[in-house]
DNA sequence: CTTGACAATTAGGATAGACTAATTATATTT
DNA sequence: AAATATAATTAGTCTATCCTAATTGTCAAG
């Protein structure tokens, strides 16, 4: 007889989302990490991983990392998929602001279902990233080479004097998405790295005519492409 | 030092709007009812009544009417609110089927924050009611006479002969909606009690140029206000 | 006033999720 | 190699939900 899939609790599917964002970001998928991400005890963290490798969500290899088998990923997908449609929604017709979008999407993320999906999707036309730059799995283009982490840069790494276009900013930090947003650091904008200070820990972007000056970690966070 | 209300689990919100569901329908609210409203043991049930009469939530007499209190009752409202708020936009916005808004409000209802529902609010041009014409809590006029109970009749106290506006039809039962829907016996519009066959447990309605006939336990469940 | 029927309540058990406080492994660094 | 971090894992508890299977009330009909 064919399994009936266990419907995943929300407590599962935020572990499962927060593996996957891991993975997406080309992050270390281990169990203290997981757990300060969801800010539960390390005990937490590793007994619900445990449960879950169980049910064969993730596989624990004896080498700490941690990893989504394909029933996994595919809930996981499906959760961050209705995650971004829900934040393009509260930002382009709730006109939400920016920087709320990401806790309130968490809230709904777990109430919504395929039907209601797609209803989304047709209401907001096919969109194929969230607000904040990151794909929207089985948006059209999703396994397309444009979204390939591996051909981004994050904005730390980028030479004095160049020039590049902003592709994602960081989804959680409420108070630096302001910033951001009020400074038109947000996806498809442009901006030149005039200055990088090493040595006091800065780097200097000139964008939209005026110059903001962010922490070379910050600026880690922001991932971009040169052009 | 001011209580810090401890948030309500989705099982807690659950009871609690089907006990105001209950009280909204003039039902008698008992443990029992409310086990089988919520699918589940009478013994699971008369637990959560416990644990939400200690919270304060609810209050168990010694005479097994179950009544909230004024929290419960807050908390509820917004529950609801929130949930037909959901309902209005799933039909008007998604253009999701009148038969399913219920079940998929019902995910969504729990994920929805006071500045959401604020938006949605705006979206929806700030409906009074759901797509079933039960009142939304905190709309403009939800107090008001036109929303009492008392002043509407069901379907089935109707004398033949009678014309009424229908004003709510049951919201949960999808396969019964459906059919209503196809008819045309949804809020707002006017039918004819053709033929009321007590014998046979039936009444016969004009509605739009057409007759159907439904047995009068199914009337029952139809709010209308006699013209 | 006794018998059902129905409802409430108690007893006894799961499991998921969370925590604190060890203890054990594994790495990294002197 | 010994010492220090950092992680993983185990032990022992707790509460919320859920269940099944009694047991106890209560109320209405004989």
């Amino acid at each position: 007889m064919p399994q009936i899939a266990k419907p995943s609790s929300i407590a599962t599917e935020d572990f499962l989302t927060t593996i996957f964002r891991f993975a997406e970001e080309g992050r270390q998928v281990i169990s203290v990490r997981v757990a300060e991400a969801l800010g539960v005890s390390p005990a937490t963290a590793f007994g619900m991983l445990r449960r879950m490798d169980r049910d064969g969500l993730v596989k624990l290899s004896k080498k700490k990392e941690i990893t989504l088998t394909p029933t996994g990923n595919r809930i996981a997908e499906d959760v961050i998929r209705r995650h971004r449609l829900a934040e393009r929604f509260l930002t382009d017709v709730l006109k939400l602001k920016w920087h709320k979008a990401y806790a309130e999407a968490h809230r709904l993320e777990h109430g919504i279902s395929p039907e209601v999906a797609d209803g989304l999707v047709t209401l907001l036309g096919n969109p194929s990233t969230c607000p904040h730059g990151y794909p929207i799995p089985g948006s059209d283009g999703y396994n397309s080479i444009k979204h390939l982490r591996s051909h981004l840069s994050t904005l730390n790494e980028i030479p004095q004097g160049k020039t590049v276009v902003v592709k994602r900013v960081p989804e959680e930090d409420a108070e630096l998405l302001k910033y951001l947003d009020e400074h038109n650091v947000s996806p498809s904008w442009t901006m030149k790295v005039t200055e990088v200070a090493a040595f006091k820990g800065t780097i200097a972007l000139e964008i939209d005519g005026h110059e903001i000056v962010i922490s070379t970690e910050t600026a880690a966070k922001i991932i971009v492409k040169a052009i």
